[in-house]
DNA sequence: ATGTGC
């Protein structure tokens, strides 16, 4: 059905501001003209913006009018460096040219000390994911991205991959029973110690996120995100867990922090754009001052999201190991959505944000997984300071969701599937393996970032389904 | 990424 309402990436188009006048437009339109023609209110909000002061004392347009003027007032811009710092790109020649365009943008800001891209990298708000950005005293909500703390985690247990076959109709069911995407949540969320945290009574905005936090815990969410049954291969005798290398049955899980942090992401970013005025092509990385009291509640909330995304991959892990009948010989785990306080080649103190990079100081783990009928690498840093200590957080993207969507058949993406010997439960065309890079070349790029000491080959999969946001398999 | 909003 077609709808007369109007939203915020309309009243983008027509040059409204980020921020609170969209909100206000939103509500004034929707309440004294509900019901007319979109076309009706668009001419509306077109004339409004093109003359605000004209309305300012119009019976229902005023507030949208007020709020552009004080927008405008308020207008103080920051303005970028004249000059880009230097950086390390790896694997340039398979990023494309949107990315490297917002790292340059990124090198420019007043408060950047350093940057690295990764070869990943794609194009997204702000920083490209894949993006690696050192600043000064300073945290950039859409450098950290809107799914804070978005990770991977992966258990290997003490049964031969043999399982997998033998048993793929009863480990179907346990992936079904034991984890849930889209808007599906357990009937009975297990409790989890981060829930208890004083942040959701001290921080204001967290106060009215604690209930759907609480009711989402354990849960795996949409888009790229995935819990899976695979072969893990440990290929380095000197690993961290002093396992026998060879294959073990292992689970690889991805997801982040649910309506918790992207609520945090939406509220610190708009604040961030509110009192951090870049030049437009830039106005995505508006910052927050890690000494004002914004800046310190976003750090708080997001290390609260972190820990919480956390939560849910333990929970994810934990209900399968129960369900398998034992506990898995080793875990790994990391963040690849996030900022971190770390030193840089002077040893300053710098803040560094992740947007889609796994973090690779020396000696740290890490995944980083491939596509669906391509393995992911379990992987130890090695620490190299162009890198800004970082790796990619996967293949990278090479076709939008839209394009997959019009030009991926079905048929094929399922035939493609069933050669390699993959199960899928849920997904859709637009995280088809073809969507994705070569995850052997994207390695090839970082061979000086990170060794390898095993992999992950994926066997049963679970998606969200992708009919509609929310409609699982 | 996300009850696609404000």
């Amino acid at each position: 059905m077609a709808t007369t309402k109007i939203s915020g990436k309309e009243l983008r188009q027509l040059g409204y501001p980020e921020g609170k006048v969209i909100g206000i437009a939103i509500k004034v339109l929707e309440g004294k003209y509900k019901g007319k023609s979109k076309k009706h209110k668009l001419e509306l909000l077109g004339s409004v913006i093109k003359a605000p002061e004209y309305y300012l004392k119009h019976d229902s347009l005023a507030p949208i009018a007020k709020s552009l003027i004080i927008k405008t007032e308020h207008n103080e811009t920051v303005e970028l460096n004249k000059n880009r710092l230097d950086y390390h790109i790896y694997g340039a020649e398979g990023i494309e040219p949107g990315a490297i365009n917002q790292m340059e943008i990124a090198m420019k800001l007043p408060v950047t000390k350093a940057g690295a891209l990764m070869p990943d990298a794609h194009q997204g708000y702000g920083l490209p994911i894949g993006g690696v950005l050192a600043t000064d005293n300073a945290v950039i909500p859409y450098a950290v991205g809107v799914d804070i703390g978005c990770r991977m985690c992966m258990t290997v247990y003490d049964i031969h991959p043999e399982f997998l076959e033998q048993n793929s109709e009863k480990l179907k069911k346990m992936l079904i029973d034991n984890t849930k995407f889209g808007n599906e949540v357990f009937k009975r969320p297990m409790d989890h110690e981060v829930l208890e945290r004083n942040d959701f009574n001290e921080i204001n905005i967290l106060k009215s996120l604690k209930d759907r936090a609480y009711s989402q815990i354990g849960s795996s969410g949409g888009g790229n995100h995935f819990v899976e049954f695979g072969v893990g291969e440990i290929t380095d005798a000197d690993n961290e867990w002093q396992l026998p290398t060879g294959k073990y049955l292992a689970v690889l899980s991805h997801s982040g922090s649910r309506g918790l942090g992207a609520n945090i992401a939406r509220h610190y970013t708009k604040l961030a754009m509110d009192k951090c005025r870049l030049p437009k092509v830039a106005q995505h990385l508006a910052w927050l001052g890690l000494d004002t009291e914004d800046g310190i509640e976003y750090w708080n909330a997001m290390n609260l999201a972190g820990d919480y995304a956390s939560a849910c991959h333990h929970q994810i892990h934990d209900r399968l190991s129960a369900s398998i009948g034992e506990k898995p010989l080793m875990m790994v785990e990391n963040h690849h959505n996030f900022a971190w306080k770390e030193l840089d080649r002077f040893d300053n103190e710098v803040i560094v944000h992740r947007k889609g990079a796994t973090p690779a100081g020396k000696g740290v783990l890490g995944i980083i997984p491939g596509s669906m009928t391509s393995p992911g690498f379990i992987v130890r840093g090695k620490g190299l300071v162009d890198s800004l200590n970082s790796a990619s957080h996967g293949a990278g993207r090479v076709m939008s969701r839209r394009k997959a969507k019009e030009t991926l058949s079905k048929n094929e993406v399922d035939r493609h599937l069933k050669q390699a010997g993959i199960e899928v439960i849920g997904s859709g065309l637009d995280e088809a393996p073809m969507v994705y890079k070569n995850i052997y070349q994207v390695m090839a790029h970082q061979t000086k970032l990170v060794d390898v000491l095993g992999t992950f080959t994926p066997r049963i999969i679970r998606m969200c389904g992708d009919k509609r946001f929310g409609e699982v398999d």
